[in-house]
DNA sequence: TCTACATTTCGACAGTTAACGAAATGATCT
DNA sequence: AGATCATTTCGTTAACTGTCGAAATGTAGA
């Protein structure tokens, strides 16, 4: 019972599913996240590792970056049967497609560093 | 959004998920699930109240009793999407399990008054 | 109407959580 | 090694949440 209300507090917050909704479209980094939702870093890498935590999403290395994306493979059963509903869900909600737009403007080479 | 997040934060208690597992038994009255959850008769109201606000459960009077149920027919598409993933998931969880005793051995008349 | 009892509402308290900025860590490049 | 930048960790604060008991509400029956 603990794994699963974990995963359901996971996706009780709203920027974590900006989050969740945002990898749909492609992995990004935290300073990418960081961009679209207008949060302090800390904050969105503290969002990140719980989600990584539920094994909603998964990190990957890439140089200084650290790339995060959606778990479609090594997921539990929970993981499994809510993470393609969510697909289905919210998106005609007016923030995530807006978000969606900006993630598929940004380029973490013009944004983060500068 | 806002609408999805109530219910992954209704979801996100142990004693509602409970109380949700125990209302595919039957429905039951507040002081049936207050004696099998052994919490204040108050916080369990509370708990129904919010359960049926996001449309998991709802109620029906039966005299000086208020019945709830699991709402199968009137729920939105996440309920109706949810509610039954929830009638697999937790099946072998002890807790559920001692639960379910309980409620097919418990009586309202003699309980409640008694 | 009065009593009994099921339920809900209210007020208070403890524990949890999301947010921030500052400091620490890790990696790349000069 | 030192500089730079992405990320994480830490400490703090404000807001939220689950819990309780007491009081209020509603219903059934004497």
């Amino acid at each position: 019972m603990r794994d699963l209300i974990k995963i359901f507090k996971a996706l009780s917050d709203r920027n974590r599913l900006r989050i969740l909704k945002m990898l749909e479209i492609k992995p990004l980094c935290v300073c990418e996240i960081t961009e679209v939702l207008q949060l302090a870093a800390s904050t969105v890498s503290k969002h990140l590792s719980l989600l990584r935590d539920v094994n909603l999403i998964m990190d990957e290395k890439e140089g200084k970056w650290v790339n995060y994306r959606l778990n479609r493979q090594e997921a539990d059963k929970y993981v499994k049967k809510l993470l393609p509903e969510m697909i289905l869900w919210l998106s005609s909600d007016p923030t995530i497609l807006k978000d969606r737009d900006k993630v598929k403007s940004v380029d973490r080479h013009k944004i983060c560093s500068g």
